[in-house]
Parts: structure tokens; sequence; C-alpha cells
RNA sequence: GGCCCCGUGGCGCAACUGAAUAGCGCAUCAGAUUUCGGCUCUGAGGGUUACAGGUUUGAAUCCUGUCGGGGUCACCA
């Protein structure tokens, strides 16, 4: 319950006893900094109920809420702006709840909420995890965990692709050219040595692509013919028939990568609650085909293969079925998104986090599973983000131009190892526990960096220059938080008393009025999926802490309530500080 | 070419989904701080919100068109 909505009740009923009309929706924002007062009720969408002169109007909303409200101490009207001061009392008494609630804001996990699936990572298993993979996983997690912030249980699933003619390039490459080397035998991480074997696979077919070609193939044969390709598509033939030795490579090798995946989801403090196979999932959906086939959804052409026809929607027509009557991509997504409800009977909504290139896929996904009647299909949604790109253009796993995800959290904690080391305050600091801050420094502003962008924007990210520790920052944030901590620290006596009465300075009004909003603006967040709301929030409420800061006195400060008051408010802004990054995936250091 | 997304001071981002003089950070310049952590704070300069129309009392936001960037139109996933 915040002002607006304490507000709104006494604003309808004014307008009603004042001019005898009924007001659908009142419209507040926040008073312009130029402007005095605190809350503002736009006046001018009620003209299209009465007519009248919106500043008389005002006027009078303004005399009626004075009288009528406790909340209210004073108002004026600029244009058709009414602008309301709140009372002293009235912060005072928000603050206090604020203060009195347990976890403000998050909203304990509500059995009756209906539970949220949250799809992301989803990689697959020839080749380690990049930037675009860090996107997607902080986005991910984050929404996930937002989400569940607003009481709902909420699921954390990947789909691991772990089939398919990308891992046959990398098993072969590896009988090829691996002579038995293994994780263990080279100290590499698992991911990295099938990525290697992909790399290997992609040059050994370039070079025969380019012999043929000497020998007078077009390079449309050459691509085609090249043997080492031929051979590969043979492996997966045997795959799909079951071949032992094929498959047990394929099994070992895989298990390499997820002991690989598992210790870079755990370095970005990352989890999930659930995996899919894509080896599982793949064949699902063949038999929803059939039945949609029956009852005129999809239809049959000459050659056997299934089609869906989306041109009424403006869209193009689709395969969901090959004339041989192996699945597809959309065979497949259709198949498991049906055996995610399934077994999950609690389940309402589907989040997808998937790059905007398949923008398209996901909304023939979607199409489809609506047309084939499912209800909970208008419950889907495609968490879509930008691309991450570099200065120097695409990155390219083939030809190893990418920034791996792993050497990226190396490298943003080495650069705040020396940031940290000139700074001092460490002093009694373990070497173990330092080690532990500087990832926590170094991942913050890595997660903070790409979370604050709304979701639907590229970034372009130069690795070298685009972090800073300065500015809207994660770091800056985390700095804010240990000297509140540190202020903490030193306020020796007992700050637990609660003030009832007393003049505020407005920094301190704007303070309380922010950390009632941090409630709205999670839910906000959950509602657009967009971590960025929220990491924005929780800059602005900094910067405006640090104002506080600046000017006033907080431990120091000769009146004891006023004293109190302000650590209550540092209190509750760290406390506000360490909720929302949570949320964010974001560790938050005591010192730094 | 069809469809989708994006275009905001030099650079990087905001704007509660239609409201007051479009905010913030970096960079630049000028200041503050005997005191709670100077990775701080205060202020200045810098924008016709790509362009052209339209709707509206009111548009960065909605509609139409143009231009620029990206994506996608695979019996790959």
């Amino acid at each position: 319950m915040n002002i607006q909505n304490t507000l709104e009740n006494t604003v309808i009923d004014g307008m009603k006893i004042l001019f005898e009309v009924d007001i659908p929706v009142i419209e507040f924002q926040e008073t312009r900094k130029e402007f005095e007062g605190d809350l503002t009720i736009v006046v001018f969408p009620f003209l299209k109920f009465i007519k009248g002169n919106p500043f008389e109007i005002a006027s009078k909303l303004g005399d009626f809420l004075k009288e009528n409200s406790n909340e209210i101490s004073d108002f004026n009207v600029v244009k058709g702006f009414l602008n309301l001061t709140i009372s002293d009392e009235y912060y005072l008494h928000s603050f206090d709840r604020i203060n009195n609630t347990k976890n403000y804001g998050i909203k304990k996990i509500d059995k009756n909420e209906k539970s949220v699936m949250v799809e992301y990572s989803s990689p697959n298993t020839n080749k380690p995890l990049h930037l675009g993979h860090i996107r997607n996983n902080l986005l991910g997690y984050s929404v996930a965990e937002i989400i569940a912030a607003t009481g709902k249980k909420v699921y954390k699933t990947q789909i691991i692709n772990d089939r398919g003619i990308h891992i046959c390039k990398s098993m072969l490459a590896w009988q090829r050219f691996g002579n038995g080397e293994t994780p263990e035998s080279t100290g590499l991480k698992g991911d990295k040595l099938a990525g290697n074997y992909y790399v290997k696979f992609d040059e050994e077919y370039k070079k025969e692509i380019a012999s043929l070609i000497a020998k007078g193939t077009s390079e449309e044969e050459a691509k085609k013919n090249a043997p080492i390709l031929v051979e590969a598509q043979n492996m997966l033939r045997k795959w799909e028939a079951g071949d032992e030795n094929t498959v047990s490579l394929w099994k070992k090798m895989n298990q390499w990568v997820y002991k690989g995946f598992d210790k870079t989801y755990e370095e970005l403090g990352v989890n999930f609650d659930i995996n899919y196979y894509e080896s599982n999932t793949y064949i699902l959906g063949k038999n929803i085909v059939a039945e949609g086939l029956k009852n005129g959804v999809f239809y049959k052409k000459e050659d056997g293969s299934v089609w869906i026809d989306l041109t009424e929607e403006g869209l193009d027509e689709k395969i969901v079925l090959r004339a041989d009557g192996t699945a597809v991509y959309m065979t497949q997504d259709i198949g498991t998104a049906i055996q995610r409800f399934k077994e999950f009977p609690d389940l309402d909504s589907l989040v997808y986090t998937v790059g905007n290139e398949q923008d398209y896929h996901f909304k023939v996904l979607i199409l489809i599973l609506k047309k084939l009647g499912y209800t909970w299909a208008q419950h889907l949604y495609h968490l879509s983000y930008g691309m991450v790109d570099l200065p120097s253009g695409k990155m390219k796993s083939r030809e190893g131009t990418v920034v791996d995800a792993d050497e990226l959290i190396i490298e943003m904690t080495d650069t705040a190892r020396s940031i940290s080391q000139e700074l001092g305050k460490l002093e009694s600091y373990t070497d173990k526990e330092k080690e532990k801050l500087y990832k926590t420094i170094g991942l913050g502003a890595l997660k903070y960096y790409i979370l604050k962008v709304d979701p639907k924007k590229r970034i372009l990210f130069d690795p070298k220059e685009s972090i800073d520790f300065n500015g809207n920052t994660g770091p800056f944030i985390q700095y804010t938080y240990a000297r509140i901590q540190s202020i903490l620290r030193k306020a020796d006596f007992d700050y637990s008393k609660k003030i009832i009465n007393m003049p505020l300075h407005q920094k301190e009004k704007t303070l309380i009025k922010l950390l009632e909003y941090f409630k709205e603006t999670i839910y906000n967040s959950a509602l657009n999926l967009s971590p960025a709301l929220l990491a924005n929030y929780t800059y602005d409420l900094v910067k405006e802490y640090n104002s506080l800061y600046q000017s006033l006195p907080i431990l120091g400060n000769e009146n004891l309530e006023k004293k109190i008051l302000r650590t209550q408010i540092s209190n509750q802004v760290g406390k506000t500080i360490k909720k929302s990054f949570k949320l964010l995936g974001i560790d938050v250091p005591e010192r730094m």
C-alpha cells in the first residue's frame, strides 16, 4: 500500500462530490524537482469527463484533499498539474512500515500463485560458453529471481543441445587428431577441449575444400562433398541408429563438456532446477504433429513433409516435420513445451530467454501452440535480447574469434584486483578473503554493465575499455553499500526507536519515497521481464543516498532523533541495495 | 525484396508505457570537503529525441512514409 493507492479513492470520491463525475483512473506522478510538492495529479485527462478550466478543477480538488486526507499537508496548482505536499507524519509512518516489514519488497512464495518456468542458457555441447551466453545467463537468472520475488514459484531450466551434426564434428576431429587426449591429460576444461576440436574440424574442412577446388571441383560441390563432412554426417546417422561406439564416444565427450559448463555456471553464480536434453526431446512433438494433421491444423505436401500455413497471420508457411518423418527444431519445441506443462501441472507460464535472431521462430511456435488449442500458449513469452557485438565485428566460434566466458571472468577479477590494491582498506583481510572480494567486484562490474541495458538493445562490448568503475556501475553501488556498512559498524547506539514526529529534510523525504518504491519496481521488472528497471532504480537510490551523505551529517548529528532516523535510513538503503543486487545475481561486499 | 527490432548531447545509457524546461554517467571546465571511507558531492557548457508528415489540450513515446544500423526469411539447432 503506497501513497498513491491510499489517495486514489479519496480523489475519486472528491471528484464525485465536487463535480458529480466518475473518474476511472487517476494519474499520479512524481513532482518535478523545480516545483513545490511531492506527488502530482495530472488533471488534463479529467477534461474528457467534465468540461471546465483545468486550473479551477485542480484547485477545488486540492482544497478537498487538504480537508479530507491526513496525508496531504499542502498543495499548489500549476496549469493542469495539482502538486501535493505530503505530510512528514505520513513519510515517517510509511518508513516505519518499511522497517517493520521483514524483507520489504520481496514476497514469499505463495502456494496459491501459479508457477513460472524460465528457460535460459541452452548451450550447444561442442564449444565453451562465450560472451553471448553471459548476457543470456545473467538475464535469464535475474528475471527468474525477480519473478520469484513477486511470490511465484519459479523453475529455472535449460535445454541442452547435446545432439546433432555440431557435436559429431567435434567427436570426429577428436577421434582423428586427438591421440586420446582427455581433460585430465591436458589440464583443459572439458568444454574447452571439445571446442578446440570443433575448431580443428573446421580447419580440416576448409583444407579439404581448398584441395577439391584445386582439383577442379566447384565450390558448392566441394563444400558438400568434403570427405570429413561426409564422415561427420555419417557419424550422425550412426548415432541416431544407436551405434554403440558412437554413442559411447558421444557420452564421454558430453560428460567432459557438462563438467566444464558446471564450472562456468558456478563462477557466474547461476543455477538450474531442471535440465532438458535435446537427445531426449528431439523426437517429442511428432505425435502432436500427427494429431494436428488429423484436425487440419497442419497439412501434408506431396513429398510427405508436414507444414503449417500461417499466411493468414501475415507469416509464411513453416515446416514442422521432414519428408522422411524426422523432427525439425520446431517439432521439438512444440513437444517440449507440451511436456513441460504436463510434467508441472502448477505451471502457468513459460519464459524463453533466447536471442532476438530467433524472434520469428518463437512467434511461430507460440502461434502454432495456440492453434493446437493449448490455452496456456497465451502465457508463453520470448525474452528476446540483442546481440553482444565486439568492436572487431561478430563473434564466430568456428574461427575462435569469441570472448570466452571463463577468460572474461578472470580478466574482470584481475582488473578489480589492481584497482582495489591501490585503495587499501583491506589490511585485516586474508588473501583468500581478498580474492573473493576481487571476484565480487569484477563480476559485479560485468553483470551490472550488461543488466542495466534494456534487453532489447544490442550491446557493443569492448572488453578493454567498456568496463568502468565510476558512475553508473556495479562497483559504484557496491562501494556505497560498503560505506553504509562502515557507518553501521560505527553506530554504537541503539537506533531501533521509532521516530514519530519530526520535520523532515527534503533529501530524507526523497529517500523514503524511493525506498517505498522498491516493491513496485520489482513488480514492474517482473512484468516487463527487464532487470534493467531494477538496476537503474538501484542506481537512483544510491545516487540520492550519496547526495544526502555528502551534505548532511549522519552519526555526527547533535539531535539524537535525527541521528537515529538517518542511521535507520542508511540501514534501509543498505538492505535495499543488497536485496536488489541479489535479484540481479550480484554480490555485495562489507568492505572494499 | 517481405517481415521484426533499434536510431535520444562527442561516447555510453534513462524517461514510471502520452504530460510541465527530455534526465543521468563518462569526457570537458569551475568549485566543495578541519568531521561518518574523495571510487564522494555541488555547479557550468553541450540535444529541434535520424528526417518528413499526421492524431492529440499535450508526442522521444501512438499512426504513415523516408533514411541509417542490425536480425530473419534453411527439410541447422
